[in-house]
DNA sequence: ATAGATACCTTGCCGCGAGAGGTATCGGCT
DNA sequence: AGCCGATACCTCTCGCGGCAAGGTATCTAT
């Protein structure tokens, strides 16, 4: 409860992050992630429509409902305090992935990468 | 099961490769892992004792109890089978974050540089 | 003697992420 | 007309990883 295991928030990361260019609707959000990260990251929707809902709920992001062609979609647009909060998300991400890579790459001996 | 949340396994490549640079005991692998992130992932004995355990439960590790002061000690080696493993893991990881500094960093213009 | 460090361990909780499933509309194919 | 795949939204439940907390025991220093 306290700590969330260090490694959490990642989808939440991507959303944010993805829609710092511009609003976006779920559907969207859900292939421009798989496209930003080349395939290697896919969320689906059980994921990517939850998060969307707990965001606009805890203020990070604002909706407004648009028809396109008889459908309805949902656009979402970070707020203030999203911008703010996504901030802190990247810095801490950049923090553990330091980490963890200064664990990975430099010991003992080079590692023989790339 | 399929598809175990594409971000877990992070304790068990860091406990596999500080086991890299050779063998270890439970508890000075807690703070092993500790010193090498500066501080900023603190593994748990509760992470550390039940993964080392099904580490070695899978191959990936063999140990040998020490008796050292009237303490037991129970150190881990890699084998060879974890060191092909831990490899694995690294690439994976590799992949991962790049994925996702690529998302991450490269807002609206690409950042495909080769 | 008491407390803190060393050293091992297990239990139970919980929240995240994932998949599967559900509704509905649109376009293209046959 | 009928069908299917893509578009677009949504929710439920399940599994499991990671964590805190708790438990045992020995050694050392006060």
């Amino acid at each position: 409860m306290a700590n969330p295991s260090f490694m959490n928030g990642v989808p939440e990361l991507l959303i944010l992050r993805t829609l710092e260019s511009g609003e976006m609707y779920g559907y969207e959000l859900v292939q421009a992630i798989r496209a930003r990260t080349n395939q290697a990251i896919k969320l689906g929707e059980g994921v990517v429509y939850p998060a969307l809902h707990a965001l606009e709920r805890e203020g990070m992001l604002k909706s407004r409902r648009k028809l396109v062609n008889g459908r309805t979609r949902v656009y979402y647009a970070l707020t203030r305090k999203g911008e703010k909060h996504l901030a802190g998300l990247v810095r801490h991400w950049q923090q553990i992935t330091d980490a963890i890579g200064l664990a990975i790459g430099g010991t003992a001996h080079a590692a023989t990468m790339l």
